[in-house]
DNA sequence: CGCGAAGGTGTACGACGTACACCTCGCCGC
DNA sequence: GCGGCGAGGTGTACGTCGTACACCTTCGCG
């Protein structure tokens, strides 16, 4: 009965492919993305997005692109450390609702139109700002992945389940050992929980981590600004 | 004919699986690193892997770990800021030489030991140069990715191949495009070639981002330290 | 009404990681 | 010498992946 199929679901088009993509990256992991699952979530056949998307590869960049378009962009008229700061900010809000972003955009290799307009929109805030093209630039460098609202994790990232849960007794020997061989790791672990040596397990406050390295960042920065700082000359003509 | 086979492979050890994994990542790059093809190297069938190493992730560990512990460590008796510049300047010299060490260990998720003595070492610097645990912790984290030797690409990391060469024409008028869309970019940019509008898509000097970044890092890190910093203290017991 | 293109299907191929059962040495105490 | 035992290497097989290619269906438009 061609024409009254009442639930028949409406064609696949790049978008619906794309939030697909992201929900199910949201709810399973990155790793969950398959062609073949993606497809079944959509209820097609895996060869059916390939009319919608090159490739896995476009498809991730897609994703990436996805989430990027939805940074806040900061209120107009403010003062460039400001602007700064809130664009950035915003970027990790998005990257802490989609936490698969991070190993995304670090994996990708091609700069879309969206990726840009992040990019040049920080780098119009440093220049509207006073600071010369060449220390935006450097800058820009410096700020690195935080742009994206993350910072690599120096420490712990463990997957999704710890390898196994040691016993106690063997526990007591392990940080014994490991005190032994990594007496500054331990200290500036244990400053983090403000000496709470049982609490060193859990990790360190990563919002508070990413605002430090951020603002260390954007001072340093100024200071260089203020300076008047340039680029040491090449070889003048 | 038993005992007669005159060029009999030696056996196989964890070692010597490492180094091969290390050789054919840096002829072939980290993506040709799949266990059968890390087995015909080696002459050996692929299951035999097994014995040395636990499964592919265990193997990617080994090889971060292989190429970490050649990380030189500084001359000793330097002032804190020297000492972690040339570690990490020795860091990274490992990351040129072997370039898809940076994708591999942003992908890596434990820490070994191997990992962790590099991390205790910096530590140690600052901690020896009188900074409090607390704010090493967080100037480490500061620091982020360029501990080991690289920085994240903002720009440019065009895969094996750039995906085609424009016609010329067709190059003006993106290039126009560009220009009009992403005017910041362009802007710094340019500024990276010293105003060569046609050196722009070479990307630019990462040594000297590199080291910029760093440099912008650890004068905040200075900076703080001299002033006596030391984080906001928690509620008072 | 008919046709061309855009969108969806089915089948198939060659990778990949790795589980599991097996074989084959070389070394050990006897 | 000898039996056996454990470490190291083998062979086969399974399920998953991305995607090439030929095909069919549906829709919009002249």
């Amino acid at each position: 009965m061609p024409g009254f199929d009442v639930g028949a679901r409406e064609r696949l088009n790049r978008e619906r492919v794309l939030r697909a993509a992201v929900s199910l990256a949201d709810e399973a992991g990155i790793a969950a993305v398959s062609m073949r699952r993606l497809a079944q979530d959509l209820g097609v056949v895996p060869m059916a997005l390939y009319k919608h998307v090159a490739d896995k590869e476009e498809l991730l960049d897609g994703m990436v692109d996805t989430v990027i378009a939805g940074i806040a962009p900061p209120e107009p008229g403010l003062h460039w450390k400001s602007a700064v700061r809130q664009r950035v900010l915003a970027a990790r809000r998005m990257v802490l609702r989609h936490p698969w972003a991070r190993q995304a955009i670090e994996s990708r290799t091609s700069r879309t139109p969206t990726v840009l307009a992040h990019l040049d929109s920080l780098a119009g805030a440093f220049l509207a700002g006073g600071f010369s093209a060449d220390l935006t630039h450097h800058v820009m460098h410096a700020l690195g992945n935080r742009v994206w609202g993350f910072s690599p994790e120096l420490f712990n990232a463990p997957g999704p389940a710890a390898p196994r849960p040691p016993a106690p007794d063997e526990q007591e020997a392990t940080a014994r050992e490991f005190a032994r061989r990594f007496p500054h790791i331990l200290a500036i672990a244990t400053a983090a929980t403000g000496g709470d040596l049982a609490a060193v397990g859990q990790g360190c406050d990563e919002q508070f981590e990413f605002e430090f390295a951020l603002d260390l960042l954007l001072d340093g920065a100024e200071r260089l600004h203020r300076a008047g700082w340039r680029s040491a000359a090449p070889a003048v003509p």
